[in-house]
DNA sequence: TGTCCAGATGAAAGCGCTGTCAATGACGAG
DNA sequence: CTCGTCATTGACAGCGCTTTCATCTGGACA
């Protein structure tokens, strides 16, 4: 069976390049990770061995003889929200340079499925995991706080973090878009939402909250599925349909505000003289759309940056901690064409 | 040092399960992989070990004892282009089922970093390896085919694949999009893009074919930035100011197309009365914008879930590969309200 | 001329797991 | 009662790399 493993793995290994460079396999090893330590002439036959079978070197055994493995875990509910587009583009644009991997693991808006993806992960053994949000299960939790490693829950504020939390209040946001349409002067306010995660749930506290404080009633429609510019429409024309009376929208995020927008325009109704919107993260598209989008601008790339720094500065620091373990990033409410007095 | 590693990795080993078991570690290692040849007895106290002890194997070390490591590479030139977003959710969902890992990476439409990419992938000893688009530098491929693993290269076809090749005709897609405009009557056509890759430069050349059919002129405006919505406007507006005869623009992709809808709109400038646009990918927006956006419909995720498929045949049957290498997927013209005949 | 030290190199011992094969015991056939 | 067979189980040897520690140079220095 060695020959056979032999032909799977198939490739060339340090001692072959050791070998054909006439050194030991510490010698090709250290021209590898410390070259300073080697005699140039060394160096260079090594470094040409190296071309000459183009030799890739086995992470999983150094990982594996180093216990280091120069990667770093990222857990996201969703690949297809571009929400997480920016999020994991941070984290790429800090690990790649420091030559630290990521890997990213997508858990489908699904508590087990997170639990699974966050063990699956462990046994990677990365220096670090990030996680979106904060509602890890008991056992998630126990496994995260066993492995050893910085743990950071992102983009919400948790009561009691596992370890590191860096994000920003859901419910202030929430509130925050629903206080706008209220200072322009509504009272009919629907919501519309995707809530798949505890996230837009807190949000649409912040609603309810801002609501209650000028005594108007709640307008909810919200829908099992992961939200899209296309359930924009009739999550739009259902809450139209049972509250006709509502002259401004709070839309759980952008795509769902651009697909009430398009809806809006297709029956004729003009935004924002007739009907404002406000969605809820700021996207690239929101700013360039006819009328622009008025939203919240929730810095996740900024939360994905600084987290990953601050990891950055611990694996480099051998162990250094920040001593600010918790940071709220806060969020910007941006007011554009799409929200005005109403008629 | 010894004790200092034990503190990094701070890990339950399967030895430690086996102790607590009171079996070798031989056992404890079988009843995690083929409990099928243990006795129920030895079965239970082992699993009652690893739960007590919350045991997380260690993928490092089993993949390289076993040299197969349950994982698949993919590729990516961005992550923030929503095409892609598409593309990894179909490797997700036919891997994740059949628990293989799915590592992803991102290039940033970079050959040198595609190819830094491809060797960090390979040293992580995947199983199959999944490439968007066919640039791959020489040293990428010679470094690819030694590696003795399923190669894939997606999206385009190419004329040489490295292995397999899965994807559709862009110059046919890119020709078919322009067609469309030139049936609809139009003769003053333009053309705006962010040709990142080789996909979209033989897109335009499949542009330049059809006008070239219908003795039309080319009329091309690039940028050499990622494309997005709000790049769309500026760019339409260059176009429109160096040939304002143009009655109809073909863009490089939906983001841009709706960017230059919602110039047309801020404009007053009718879609499709006076301007027709169409273009290219058919994301979800593109059904539901208003007007909505005529484009090219490419099967990203039938094309990764094809690939994905295939590779797992292999992977589970042992080698078996497949008769057919090489498969064009095609595209569909998807007219819809944003193109018609010119004024 | 002898001593000592720093720098350069290699040998050996694992990292935690799995593949192989041998050892053990139970059991039915002859 | 003996032998062969099958089902279980464990010992051992790596997978490819890094870490540690020993060895070996060639001067610098007295």
């Amino acid at each position: 069976m060695a020959r056979s493993q032999k032909v799977i793995s198939g490739r060339v290994t340090l001692s072959d390049v050791a070998a054909r460079a006439g050194v030991s396999a510490v010698t090709a090893s250290r021209v590898l990770r410390k070259p300073e330590m080697v005699s140039p002439e060394l160096r260079d036959r090594v470094t040409a061995a190296v071309r000459q079978l183009a030799y890739v070197p086995n992470q999983l055994a150094s990982a594996l003889a180093s216990s280091r493995t120069g990667r770093i875990g990222v857990i996201v509910p969703s690949l297809t929200n571009s929400v997480f587009n920016d999020y994991l583009q941070a984290f790429h644009d800090v690990f790649i340079p420091a030559d630290i991997e990521v890997l990213v693991i997508n858990s489908q808006y699904m508590p087990g499925r997170e639990e699974k993806a966050i063990l699956t992960m462990l046994g990677q053994f990365p220096e670090a995991i990030f996680l979106a949000g904060i509602g890890q299960t008991p056992h998630a939790r126990r496994s995260l706080k066993q492995a050893g490693i910085p743990v950071v829950q992102t983009m919400e504020m948790a009561p009691t973090p596992i370890d590191i939390n860096i994000g920003l209040s859901q419910r202030d946001a929430g509130y925050a878009a629903t206080r706008h349409l209220l200072d322009l002067g509504h009272r009919h306010i629907g919501q519309i939402s995707a809530p798949l995660d505890s996230r837009s749930l807190t949000r649409i506290d912040g609603y309810n909250q801002a609501l209650s404080e000028f005594g108007a009633d709640p307008k909810v429609v919200a829908v099992d599925q992961p939200s899209s510019v296309s359930s924009g429409g009739p999550l739009f024309s259902e809450l139209l349909g049972r509250w006709p009376s509502i002259t401004a929208v709070f839309c759980g995020n952008d795509n769902l505000a651009l697909g009430a927008l398009f809806e809006c325009q297709r029956r004729g109704i003009r935004v924002p003289e007739d009907m404002s919107i406000i969605g809820f993260n700021d996207l690239e598209i929101s700013a360039c759309s006819h009328p622009s989008l008025s939203s919240i601008a929730t810095p996740r790339y900024e939360i994905a940056r600084l987290a990953g720094e601050m990891i950055l500065d611990i694996i480099r620091g051998n162990g250094k901690w920040p001593a600010q373990r918790k940071i709220d990033l806060g969020f910007r409410l941006v007011a554009r064409e799409s929200t005005a007095a109403p008629p």
